[in-house]
DNA sequence: ACCTGAACACCGTTCAAGT
DNA sequence: ACCTGAACACCGTTCAAGT
């Protein structure tokens, strides 16, 4: 019999590193979070098992890994966003809106980060990538909080309730987090969700919870949709051609 | 050798779905939804696997049926909260107790009905459970429609966005969820979310919402912290209790 | 030293064999 | 007709054997 085994090679292990994480990407694109097998990821790659559990130690680290990818696409996507030339509110609903063009355009790494937060995810992991994570997390969080602290500065942001912008940041991820979690295209479409369309309520929670902190100008005094419109067609008019390209279009 | 096959026996049906579910409800409570094994459940009980198999076509459809357990035991919460004597806006505030009390006394049946919202298993499971979950969610949906409703009528609910009662409601449920969701016990918790206490920040984010629909009267004009205190002991007590015994206390 | 893949334990699901 | 549990396919993880 001729023997099939696969010959050893050396390569850079950083780069065999990212294209384990590549692999595992591909798979979950195409398949979902459920669907992500060690075999399938092996069976992409030119290494063996072995190989991949000396990157990482479990399938669990291998996701981890995953969602430091998705943390820094949607880190690069925040910092867009933050940089759009109108008053604080309109760049605080810039960046919600390239949170909700994440989770459309990237739902599999969406989801990925969901499952991290999972203690059957977080246990298992190492903790050096855990470590990563939060690093990364607290960069994404940071870009907020430091424009609510700016936004109460200037008074632009009355905040009624005195909140710290640790806070207050956790209020917007709380409204944005959820509204995608249960009206998203991967949550069961039951009849209660009919008539309901993510984009239109995230919308409209964005602004009912930045009136209720209090940050000027309220909903009355401004015309929000047309500020949503702005800020797609100028910061991301790339990622809503990619999201038409799958027959969907954003309205506001 | 000695035959250690279990002996034929039949029992009602129905008795016995109920046994199957109830064993799995023990398993989810002590090891988490993601060890819920159909091994373990089989352990439990006085039959074998081909007739768990019976009542539930796969373990999805067994989750199903743990999830409508969770729906009724909330539904029953919500029944409750909504019947307290007081204006329209703490009898919200009630039932958004009613919730977090659910998700902390309850933590695995409010994992489970996640669970339930993920296409692997709800793409899975027999479309009479999904039927039947459906229509609980609805009954439980139903409640809050009845209240926003009401309060718009009475004009309680300014509803400055003119959204509809679903569109309200879903707002509501968007923000407890995703505060419960991002800051509950099962969720990592890394540094960006120190200082966070879940049951302090679910409390002001709903003062920050139902202040950003109008619902009257406004945080400034009514004390909610004390309204909250009263809920809790009139309608709660042994909720509270309950939770107590694990060392918590709700404060807020 | 580094890599491979057979082997093991575990899990969901099926179905031939029992009563 | 109803129930059982061995058997199968699949998956995460390990480690003895190879180079």
């Amino acid at each position: 019999m001729i023997s099939l085994k696969k010959v050893k090679q050396k390569i850079c292990p950083v780069a065999r590193k990212e294209m384990i994480v590549d692999a595992a990407l591909e798979i979950l694109a195409s398949q979902g979070v459920a669907s992500l097998t060690m075999d399938k990821v092996v069976a992409k790659l030119p290494c063996s098992k072995g190989t991949v559990y000396k990157h990482f130690s479990c399938k669990e680290d291998l996701l981890m890994g995953i969602g430091d990818k998705a943390l820094t696409i949607l880190i690069a996507l925040f910092n867009r966003a933050v940089a759009f030339n109108g008053n604080s509110r309109e760049r605080a609903l810039a960046i919600h809106l390239s949170y909700l063009i994440y989770a459309i355009l990237h739902h599999d790494l969406f989801q990925s980060v969901i499952a991290i937060k999972s203690p059957t995810v977080y246990n298992k992991a190492s903790a050096e990538k855990l470590a990563k994570h939060e690093r990364l997390e607290n960069k994404l969080m940071a870009i907020m909080h430091k424009l609510i602290a700016t936004a109460i500065e200037n008074k632009e942001l009355t905040n009624i309730n005195k909140l710290n912008p640790q806070q207050i940041s956790f209020a917007l991820w709380s409204m944005n987090f959820g509204t995608i979690a249960l009206l998203g295209e991967d949550v069961m479409q039951c009849e209660g969700r009919r008539g309901l369309e993510v984009e239109r309520e995230y919308f409209n929670h964005n602004n009912i919870l930045l009136d209720g902190i209090g940050w000027l100008p309220l909903q009355k005094d401004h015309d929000y949709r047309q500020s949503a419109r702005k800020i797609l067609s100028q910061l991301f008019s790339q990622e809503i051609a990619l999201i038409a390209q799958s027959g969907r279009v954003l309205v506001f």
